[in-house]
DNA sequence: GATGAATGAGGATTCATTCAT
DNA sequence: GATGAATGAATCCTCATTCAT
């Protein structure tokens, strides 16, 4: 079910994905869905985004965690954004893209645990900088470069594209440390491989892509 | 009446955008709207991401137009879509997400215009590739990082931010050569400055942002 | 505009037309038609409802009083009907069929002056009955009989088709002086030719039919 | 529901009819007529037209085989779509004059439908008249006569009318066969009483009516 | 005389949601 | 646990009509 509302709103889009058809793409009736998600479809997609932003925050802990060298940090945290992006693609874009969709009370909540996520990347990108391991004029633009560059991946990558998980990474990761200015050589250590969120639907159909 | 419509489709998106609320945004009747958008809703929708689109390739195309060196080619296609994107971010915002809101028609030729646009990029990117110019592993995903690292200017770019158009301009070309490879010290000349759409809504407010 | 209103509303019925489908037709803005007929679509229907009637009372008196003898009274208003109905099929279809879509007010109008009409043929057969010169069990559904397989002319009569005007008359005159029980030999002395009413449409285009 | 759409059609027509008002006829919000319905207005139009024309077909078939004598045959016929008409005049006069109203398709297979009934009578006049039994001069006309005149039944039929179904019957078989130019004395054995249809409204009230 | 602009009311239809079964 | 029936509110859109130009 839940699979079948992250496919549906990562097609259609939130607000354009009726409930009934919700219920037919997950084979039950509509009136069904309210036993498991008694708040409707908005239910749906907080639990979609929570998934998705936990596992992007406890992903992005452990990379930061993984070593104290700012570029190594970096090449982590990225590594991680693009390999869940890659592994997860129709959970990070609706997460990317439908926060606007949420009441008040949710999106708050929400948009606190993403702006969480996020401090991740400028708090490694300010240290660097302080170290001098990166060289960029401003931290902030930094930061929002990388992260939409790295956001990018969930709208375009095809698990059947060119590129394999692992290509993405290696190629966004070089991309980031570019950005940041960072000296290359600091390739980032090896990483726990992107885990598949149990929301993610199996069967990646999605219209256009060109990976 | 279309600077309503652009407004109101980049904060809550289209399909959550009532017809009735276009009109009260526009002042004006709902029926009313039905005279000069015969095609309702969609036809708002088209309207603004062609123009956007339009802009875009021309003014992506004198960018291409105006030096031969790839580094410069590539920072002054950069300056030109994150300037547009800075200077009518509610626009550009659309004209990036809606796309699946489009019926199949109207998707294809837009489709189609941005594919046009974007190949600019590609084309670019290839020839700085076999001239030496840019150091790059992966050109496709190159292209692909660099066009969504720009295109994130319009979620987050505000008028009234910590950084001037020109500053987003500067650094983002910055980033980009950076991602490119490009050996630095080529700035891309002068470029007339961004052309604000007409259809872009005076008074931008919007909720969130952060520049 | 008469005519317009006439091919539209015998097409698709007078609820089903709609006032800017008129304007279009007839070749102008559907405000003007408020200048000519300041009471809008209903003005029109009884425009032509009435036409059509004051024609077949205006001749149904003639044919009854061109002769005193029933069987031939009765072949001159059949005549007379169908004669009309096959020149004007589009004016007598609406006549026949939008009664319904009549305000209260003009309904009782229009139905009255029908109603006088119809019992032009009441008193013929019942004089004719009377007098011997017809033998029916029940005049009351005898005249509802004629008048009703009269009235079908105009639903299937074609200017083209395989009969003529006149043949058609003939025909049905025979068919109801047959219904009527009257005895051979009492053909109606020829009568003026129906007249083509002006709000007629020239070009009768309608989609099925059988003569 | 059924009824209730047969009721009103009848009386203001399909497309002065809306569905609002079916709802409020039906006791039901007009919501819940798109769950028995989905195909919305046009749906319970086809139904009720269907309905109505197997119905003729099947009576007018057995009607046809109940007998070898042509004269018989017609009067069976004639008896059969009086019936139906006397005893279902609400659904006999909608399937009468709604065939405009109708989506091309399912136009398409509706007048497929009547057109295989009318030939009905066509095929017996037909062979009445290469047998001797009738005389007249245009089999296509009389065809067309009888059938609209039959057809009228449901426009002026009134349950507490002056004349019963039986009378109307057997009045309108001798005009039919008058019509037909038959030899008296080929009354049509008994035939099964006409169905009363369970989408005919119970109690039949229409405004006007001479019955 | 003619029309484009404008609108309130209403058109059919779909919505998310509840509830008895 | 699951669902068909039911509905009020909302959807987009078209209607007939008015009026300033």
């Amino acid at each position: 079910m839940q699979r079948a509302a992250v496919r549906l709103f990562a097609r259609k889009g939130f607000a354009a994905t009726g409930i009934r058809e919700l219920g037919t793409a997950a084979g039950i009736n509509s009136a069904t869905l309210y036993h498991y998600a008694g708040g409707g479809k908005e239910e749906l997609l907080v639990t979609i985004m929570r998934t998705c932003l936990d596992e992007l925050l406890r992903a992005g802990r452990a990379a930061v965690a993984s070593t104290d060298d700012p570029a190594r940090q970096l090449g982590a945290l990225i590594a991680s954004h693009v390999g869940i992006s890659a592994v997860n693609p129709l959970t990070a874009q609706v997460t990317d893209q439908e926060m606007r969709s949420l009441s008040p009370e949710n999106r708050r909540s929400l948009v606190a645990l993403r702006d969480d996520y996020e401090s991740l990347f400028g708090a490694v990108l300010e240290r660097g900088v302080r170290t001098g391991a990166f060289h960029v004029t401003d931290v902030h633009l930094a930061r929002l470069a990388i992260l939409e560059m790295c956001n990018g991946v969930a709208h375009w990558f095809r698990p059947d594209g060119r590129s394999s998980v692992a290509d993405v990474q290696a190629r966004f990761v070089e991309f980031g440390c570019r950005v940041a200015g960072a000296v290359p050589g600091h390739e980032p250590r090896a990483l726990p491989p992107p885990i598949r969120l149990d929301i993610e639907p199996a069967d990646t159909d999605r219209e256009e892509a060109t990976a």
